[in-house]
DNA sequence: CGATGACTTGACTGCTGTCAACGTGCGTGG
DNA sequence: CCACGCACGTTGACAGCAGTCAAGTCATCG
């Protein structure tokens, strides 16, 4: 281990940032959160210094202290079976929670690992709760989150149970896409932050077959692939592919509220 | 659609039963909730009538009102894709909650069908959010049931994504024995209500297979099956099959407060 | 008692995993 | 600046698990 030289150069807390200036504020937490509830909202939460590629957030069975939102960057999540097999169970991009599975046992199931230099929020969950407790808004969003949460798992148990390889990954992709969108990137053009290996335990497949599927996806023409870069040139039979209603069902997901 | 007679006949409304009688309430919804609390808690379930196997408690797409605990029986919930294919999501026993993945969009995302005859409480959402509000305990509870839920749907992601046939049928055997000793039934002993292909359906594997798996298990001396009823005689070596960390780890969980 | 649906069993196929070799980009150190 | 090593990614050959198709058995119910 390094020793942590940052620590004492520059406190890191200086950096304004908040929550009402934050640009993902609409998909974050505060969603139909009024300004003086905002203020409070904002007011228990820490902005941690950043998080190099490789670094933990938390790892499996550390205490639960507290929920923590993506600000720039991407994480991980996963576990290690006991036969020191690894489990990928998801990625999160910014302004997406982890650690809401912690609640129920006050431990963490899972650890979750920086895929690049990532910044996160640090939201302690007893001021949360109790916070909660005063703000019906924020009671209301937080139980929406975790239920959206479900949901997302829910249709990744699809996926897995019963896509062939081919609709998983395009399935992936076209989620990712959504996602960057739902933030204000590009949705046909990102970058992969995980390796194919990942994305392969992702889904349930051997990394080979990810490869393969990149290498067919190319040569028939949906999308580019370099690297870790990726480009999308035909969505719609991708989303066709996946097997399922992903496009425009998605964008009306994204924007409940307009 | 057969009319409904028993409406009036009589109220089974009058039926007395309460939360703070229940023998569920332990596994339910009132965990750690004080004595004038659970009566708040109470006063606000309702218990419908019966279903009868095959009737829907709610359908994909149905407004989001309440949640509800089975109080007895079984439910499966799932959704139909597109094509008209199946894919059941999991399977509700006595004391277990549905309809939480319904928060995030008011609106079911799946249909929750009777196994067998069944009864649940409704719990309408409006009046528990507004009383986990006033009462700290239930607010916590609620969120701990949520959270656990994701826990769970992260276990059936594993269990999709990277276990064999025989290691997924092994690990749902043992899931229903944990889940029924916990209610106070026998954990060797037990009837499925599903049907095979619901049971291959939910873990991903074609139905011929799990019959398959069955008999082979029963050859194995690991198990006996006749129909619909289960005897296990091997726990054991069924964990192991299930490349799981099951048996004792699944006690302590099933009971974190003592 | 026949019909229907659920389950079992068998034969065959194919998708995807495994093993293995090779290519590519990047960082390190000479 | 170049050479090297290493991690990551690609491609190929082969095999096996589980799906599909099909036939047959069993239980339940009208």
């Amino acid at each position: 281990m390094p020793t942590r030289k940052f620590e004492t150069v520059i406190s890191l807390r200086d950096i304004k940032v908040a929550c009402q200036e934050c640009s993902l504020k609409e998909i974050c937490l505060p969603v139909g959160i009024g300004q003086e509830d905002l203020d409070r909202l904002d007011a228990i939460i820490d902005r941690k210094r950043p998080l190099a590629r490789g670094d933990h957030l938390f790892r499996v069975g550390d205490g639960f202290q507290s929920i923590y939102a993506v600000r720039s960057g991407s994480l991980k999540t996963y576990t290690t079976s006991q036969d020191g097999q690894e489990q990928v169970m998801g990625f999160q991009l910014p302004g997406e929670l982890v650690g809401l599975d912690a609640i129920a046992e006050d431990s963490h199931p899972l650890a979750a690992k920086a895929l690049e230099t990532t910044s996160v929020c640090e939201i302690p969950f007893t001021d949360l709760e109790s916070l909660s407790g005063q703000i019906g808004g924020l009671q209301r969003q937080l139980l929406r989150v975790m239920s959206q949460e479900i949901r997302d798992d829910e249709h990744n148990m699809v996926i897995l149970g019963q896509k062939s390889a081919e609709q998983r990954l395009a399935a992936f992709l076209i989620s990712l896409s959504n996602r960057f969108r739902r933030r204000g990137f590009s949705a046909t053009q990102f970058n992969l932050s995980m390796s194919r290996s990942d994305i392969g335990n992702y889904l349930g497949l051997a990394l080979e077959t990810v490869s393969r599927l990149f290498t067919r996806f190319q040569n028939e023409g949906l999308l580019r692939v370099d690297r870790k870069h990726i480009e999308l040139l035909d969505r719609e039979k991708l989303c066709t592919y996946s097997g399922a209603q992903c496009a425009e069902d998605d964008v009306l997901q994204a924007e409940p509220n307009n």
